[in-house]
DNA sequence: TGCGATGTAAACAGCC
DNA sequence: TGGCTGTTTACATCGC
């Protein structure tokens, strides 16, 4: 919804944004017109300018409550909105007050923000009104008129653009063909002869609507009958009829106030379902009830201001408040319609809360998330797996994209979740973004033990191929998958550039970063074999040298080899690599009394997959013919021009320590299924 | 805290 | 001469 973010706002200056002169100033800047009403004590206000002045005001009040948005929904008490420098949206400031229809500003605002729009246009002309009122002779009572009827008029044509609004969304399906019963009570409570109440009782002057009529022709009456046909009148018929729990006596008039107010305290009561009143922090008193207030805080009082909607009233002290609160705030007209303006603007956040958060659970369950499942955020990482490229999760999704359906991320989480799952604590770390741009985090063991490249590749292809999103691979793991993954098994240099960027959008960038890496892997590692023929100079990958990497220390602990292999995750291998495992001479681990010499096959498996499971894979795949993927020895070639020999000492692994572990590990099926990827070779 | 793995950056040399 | 390729070193970060 918003359009711009925070940090393409601009920041006007406080002489910008503080009120209806700099407005003026703001909306004659193009149009070259001086004066007008400027706040120069020269010349009167005429209705058009104050009309203009209406319209200005709507715009800078949709400016603060897009910038409110903007900054969460703990947006600053209207004071501080106004001491400090506004932030305006780009896109809203660039736009001159007269380029704002009110079609536009529908089109700018969702329901809610126009409620809150026309919430903080009252409070602007509250302040207005009291200036009118301090400033004597300002204003003629003629103008108030002609600012009332402004006023009038706008908040008419905003709630009927909000009401048309409302209908579309209807029609889109976007909310609610019916109304809620809340809905129905604010539609009926704001309606404009409401407002015009409103507005008489907030203002304290009398409405001068036959004047108004006659200046404007406007019937209000029929304006309002037909502003809110769309919602039918019932919530003041249905005001209960019950006295204020303090026994207060009231004059018919007091009587209706504290009605009314009994009306949104159950209203927010059987709607929100909470047991607090909107305005009271914990009981439901009405205003005039001191219990409460003497508590040391209150949510109306902060920074030693009254931080009643529209109201900035300096209090020094607590008891200056509650005093102040008791006189200027008692239960009224005013007071109550107030309430009921917050209640609604309260109200209409909680429902696009409900509408974002309905939206993010989409959003996730699409992405194949787990928004809803509760892990402590302290869980180990696992999105950023081990030796994955990730330099930190902002960088691996630099442009907001969701993180990649890999099924990487889930193997080394304790908790098992299934394939393609992101975990929360994945959202989480992805939302602790780093501010400066270098530096790498990887995250052990997904890319050493858990991580298929193939399977996840082969998964996630596309992802890769259109998303710039970072692979959580290793560089080594990349360049060896590309090799294995060419005819010959081998590749030259640009053949291995081409390959990163064929298959992933994140290597279209930076080239000169990534194929720095690149060339360094290959010569950092003696897994990798340069070998000379014909082309010149191609790659190949030494696979015993491959596996001969560090593996995990899994030495001797039944307890941290379960783990292991508890997080292994097995739901992220794919069926058909299940079922190739399953047929595969890895069988033998789950043989309970593996105390056989295992073949040279099976010698080879158990090299195998510490770094990845696709090394597994390709080699199951080898052996149950599932594709042309060599054996280890096969990928090892034979012709090693690297100055240091690989002392491939032949593989002396003690295959009893293996099942010793296999023994020791009565794992269910499914985790049992997982050890055949473990690493066993350093398992003594 | 130390160590290994990994990523990044950079310098350098050789070759085309 | 510039770019590519390959090697090496240094440093930072992370997980164990």
């Amino acid at each position: 919804m918003m359009v711009e973010s925070a940090s393409e706002t601009i920041r006007t200056t406080p002489s910008n944004q503080n009120g209806v002169s700099s407005l003026s100033s703001q909306s004659d800047g193009g149009g070259g017109r001086e004066g007008g009403s400027n706040g120069d004590t020269n010349g009167e206000i005429s209705p058009v300018d104050l009309l203009h002045l209406q319209q200005q005001q709507a715009l800078q009040a949709a400016r603060q409550f897009l910038l409110q948005q903007a900054s969460g929904l703990n947006s600053p008490s209207s004071n501080e909105v106004k001491q400090s420098p506004v932030q305006v949206p780009v896109s809203m400031a660039m736009m001159s007050p007269q380029m704002i229809t009110p079609q536009q500003m529908q089109q700018i605002l969702s329901p809610p923000q126009l409620q809150a729009l026309l919430q903080q246009q009252q409070a602007l002309m509250l302040q207005q009104v009291r200036l009118t009122h301090t400033h004597s002779g300002w204003i003629l009572s003629k103008q108030i008129g002609s600012k009332q009827l402004a006023f009038q008029q706008q908040l008419i044509q905003m709630q009927q653009l909000q009401q048309q609004h409302i209908l579309n969304l209807q029609r889109q399906g976007l909310v609610p063909l019916q109304p809620t019963a809340a809905m129905q009570s604010l539609q009926q409570a704001m309606c404009p002869s409401d407002l015009q109440q409103l507005w008489k009782e907030v203002s304290g002057v009398p409405s001068s609507e036959e004047a108004l009529k006659q200046a404007e022709g406007l019937d209000l009456s029929t304006n309002s009958s037909n502003s809110t046909s769309a919602f039918p009148k019932a919530a003041s018929a249905h005001i209960p009829l019950h006295s204020l729990p303090n026994g207060q006596s009231h004059t018919p008039k007091r009587d209706r106030y504290a009605r009314l107010f009994e009306w949104i305290s159950s209203f927010t009561k059987a709607d929100s379902g909470d047991d607090h009143a909107p305005l009271y922090s914990k009981g439901s008193q009405p205003p005039s009830s001191h219990h409460e207030e003497h508590a040391g805080s209150h949510p109306l009082y902060g920074h030693g201001e009254c931080k009643w909607p529209g109201c900035e009233a300096l209090c020094e002290d607590m008891g200056q408040f509650i005093k102040h609160l008791n006189n200027e705030h008692a239960l009224d007209d005013r007071s109550t319609a107030q309430c009921r303006v917050q209640m609604q603007v309260v109200q209409q956040l909680e429902i696009q809360l409900a509408k974002e958060s309905e939206r993010l659970q989409a959003m996730m369950t699409h992405l194949h998330m787990r928004p809803s499942e509760p892990k402590p955020f302290n869980q180990p990482l696992n999105l950023a797996s081990s030796g994955s490229l990730l330099k930190r999760d902002s960088d691996a999704y630099p442009e907001g994209l969701p993180h990649p359906p890999t099924s990487a991320a889930t193997p080394i989480t304790p908790l098992r979740q299934g394939p393609s799952v992101i975990s929360s604590s994945s959202l989480h770390t992805h939302s602790h973004s780093h501010t400066h741009a270098v530096g790498p985090i990887r995250r052990r063991n997904s890319d050493k033990y858990c991580t298929p490249i193939a399977s996840e590749l082969a998964q996630n292809c596309e992802f890769y191929k259109n998303a710039d999103v970072r692979p959580p691979f290793t560089y080594a793991s990349l360049i060896r998958h590309a090799i294995l993954e060419s005819p010959d098994r081998q590749l030259t240099l640009n053949e291995i550039y081409n390959w990163f960027t064929r298959k992933f959008a994140y290597f279209r960038r930076n080239t000169a970063t990534w194929k720095n890496a690149v060339r360094h892997n290959l010569s950092l590692h003696k897994c990798f074999v340069r070998v000379e023929n014909v082309k010149g100079a191609v790659w190949t990958v030494d696979e015993v040298e491959y596996q001969k990497r560090r593996p995990p220390k899994m030495t001797g602990s039944p307890t941290l080899v379960k783990n292991m292999i508890s997080g292994l995750g097995f739901g992220s291998l794919n069926a058909s690599y299940q079922a190739a495992l399953a047929e595969s001479s890895l069988s033998l681990l789950n043989s309970p009394p593996l105390v056989t010499p295992p073949s040279a096959a099976s010698l080879n498996m158990l090299h195998v997959g510490h770094d990845d499971v696709s090394s597994t894979v390709e080699q199951v795949n080898s052996n149950g013919s599932c594709s042309p993927t060599l054996s280890p020895q096969q990928y090892s070639h034979p012709v090693h021009v690297k100055e240091e020999p690989t002392e491939v000492e032949e593989d002396s692994r003690p295959v009893s320590l293996l099942a010793g572990v296999t023994h020791s590990l009565p794992l269910p099926s499914d985790e049992r299924d997982l050890e055949e990827d473990l690493p066993t070779e350093e398992l003594e």
